[in-house]
DNA sequence: CGCCCTTTTGAAGAAAATCAAGGGCAGTGG
DNA sequence: CCACTGCCCTTGATTTTCTTCAAAAGGGCG
């Protein structure tokens, strides 16, 4: 399983010396994988692993007061979780597998000396950090409409997927529930099911069980306000 | 105006060595200040320093395609916003001044070389983003019910002021506006306004003027669903 | 086939937005 | 010193959005 190194999350991010390149190629890691709905770190963890996702869909979790929940966050393949366990620091959230789930577990200690020793490593560690906080603000300022808040979120993830090489187009394979979509946009499981509809009835996209296409993605993406540039891709 | 040195963020962060001291209080700084209703850093500009708050309040700020606004935070005196600079990347949003404000500039050269040359140092800055990422986690998951969204923004309040040494026992000064509130709650200033008078009828908080004091602040905790532990003070 | 999980649809109710109008207070200028 | 102005807070009435409750209809898999 020598596959870390090919797709690792890094080299994405940054401007990767041939010396970098070692750098990570080298870190240690661990294949692990977990079941879907299983818990993959928990809440109140202090992992001393950093955590790339290599196959499947996993959430960033919490569970309110009153028993219901909010993603905060979705992982997915090349993704990399790691400022917990560099700043061995409580999680405050959990994170769990939406789907059956692969993953490399690389020690933080690794990570922290390579960071320490590479100037393009820590920028790229700080590139994807940038990303995620992005992504949760722009998560915090679509709370404006319920439609176009899935339109949103169907686009994030398209163009997440397509930068991961996962998306075949303007097709892409969404193995979230209803329940879990509106679990992510603080909509009940009713309501995203309309909005959904709404989305297919103004003719953005069509559906066939997990498999979406976008049928115009400019279209979709104006009506939704969806600006990728948040996401820095570097395609 | 030698304070910058005294009130710097990373020092409540790290278990700083004299040496490290010694980094942080020679960054070359550069004093500066805005008026209130400014904007300091603007979206889309891509800053060449980080931003230290020495007095008064600033708002992450973004405008909606409708004309509404969204807050995504409040910088309080003593908080440091770099990532942009560090990562030389593109605002995607504003940084607003909410009061008058006097804030120092850091170059992002020297913040740069600084976090290279000492872990701890850049340790403390890690440390201070994963805070910011809590606090915007708790924003989303917080969206459950809006009195309560109201409570816990005061007590998140609370706790920063009461840590940055600027909240005197349950009192509070908080020069926002109603309408400043909601648009940080996604709220409109009417429902705002009246989720206000809710606590107060509840008995949980009395307010005059801007300043608001907390009766009972076990009692707003508790209802607001407010754990200070994910703002990781260490105090 | 039958079971469980998810999606879909309907109807009623709650939460928050919108629209509208006063009222308080601080600052300004006559 | 008082009127005026602008900004913010407060309250009421109405409408929209979303939730809740309920039930039926797929759809995959043992």
């Amino acid at each position: 399983m020598s596959r870390l190194p090919q797709i690792i999350e890094l080299m994405r991010l940054c401007d990767a010396s041939e010396q970098d390149k070692t750098l990570i190629r080298t870190l240690p890691w661990e294949i692990d994988c977990s079941t879907k709905h299983r818990q993959i770190v928990g809440l109140g963890a202090t992992p001393d692993f950093a955590f790339l996702l290599l196959e499947g869909w996993a959430a960033r979790f919490s569970v309110r007061r009153n028993g219901t929940r909010r993603i905060t966050g979705f992982l997915l393949p090349g993704d990399l979780s790691w400022i917990h366990a560099l700043a061995a620091a409580e999680m405050d959230h959990a994170i769990v597998a939406v789907t059956d789930c692969v993953y490399a577990k690389v020690p933080a200690y690794a990570l922290l000396q390579a960071a320490g020793s590479s100037a393009n490593v820590s920028m790229a560690l700080l590139r994807a950090k940038l990303v995620d906080e992005a992504i949760l603000r722009t998560w915090l300022r679509n709370s404006e409409d319920a439609e176009r808040s899935v339109g949103h979120l169907i686009c994030e993830l398209h163009a997440r997927l397509k930068a991961a090489g996962l998306a075949q187009g303007e097709s892409l394979q969404v193995p979230l529930t209803q329940e879990q979509i509106g679990d992510a946009l603080s909509l009940t499981s009713v309501h995203t099911n309309r909005m959904i509809r709404k989305l297919r009835e103004y003719g953005f996209i069509t559906k066939r069980g997990s498999q979406i296409k976008i049928v115009d993605i400019d279209a979709l993406r104006r009506f939704s306000a969806f600006n990728p540039s948040y996401l820095h891709q570097t395609l």
